[in-house]
DNA sequence: ATTGTATATTTCTTAGTATTCATATGAACT
DNA sequence: AGTTCATATGAATACTAAGAAATATACAAT
């Protein structure tokens, strides 16, 4: 039916919000407000595999929504507060005002 | 692996930011950023089935994204820009700041 | 150079979501 | 009531993204 489905600056927000969609996603960055923290300590709070974790954390990254620092052989990760925070921040608001029930019931 | 994977206040955004994270909803909400418009209109407009836009507002209306009133046969829809507005004005300034590769390229 | 620790990557499978198509509902008008 | 226009719904299929498991890489210390 379409030729050209979408122009670049109707999609361009994709793949950011897809991250937040995430629940693996969203509960790393919900550690991540709290303090900066490694593969491995992600992995264990979380109770997920390492793998999984570190998955999570590439495509996260990809989107500058986490950022990365080495140290000695651990990579520490932290929240891109800037962008995150105040986000969140409206939605909590959004939620309290509008959408009790489709977000306490997962509906979409 | 695990018992509890998530809480509540972990996962409460997954299904908010799963809409934002659609190309067709995203492509929505951005012609209702111009002026509010019939399911019709959108089809059009964009190009797609009417069932299949009438699946997305749908999703959009559950978690308030957009807002709908009755005119005569029609039911016309509109934005809840007081969310959606700052949200996207938040975005707008990451990706200049951080994304514009991962957004460019639709990285994940 | 070898070992141990931390993280990343690859491939395959599975689960979740969107799309399609057919049909149903609902509102206005005759 | 019957017709038409506008929208919604349901069920089947097609996609896409996430998860699992095994393996690879990278770094540090010995």
């Amino acid at each position: 039916m379409n030729t050209k489905k979408y122009t670049m600056e109707n999609i361009k927000y994709y793949p950011f919000f897809g991250n937040l969609a995430n629940p693996l996603k969203i509960r790393i960055v919900g550690m991540l407000k709290e303090k900066e923290m490694s593969v491995l300590d992600l992995a264990k709070e979380l109770k997920e595999e390492q793998s999984k974790i570190s998955h999570a954390l590439k495509s996260l990254k990809n989107c500058a929504i986490v950022q990365m620092k080495q140290k000695g052989k651990q990579r520490i990760y932290h929240l891109n507060k800037e962008t995150i925070l105040p986000m969140l921040e409206i939605l909590d608001q959004h939620e309290s005002k509008y959408c009790k029930k489709c977000l306490a019931k997962g509906i979409k």
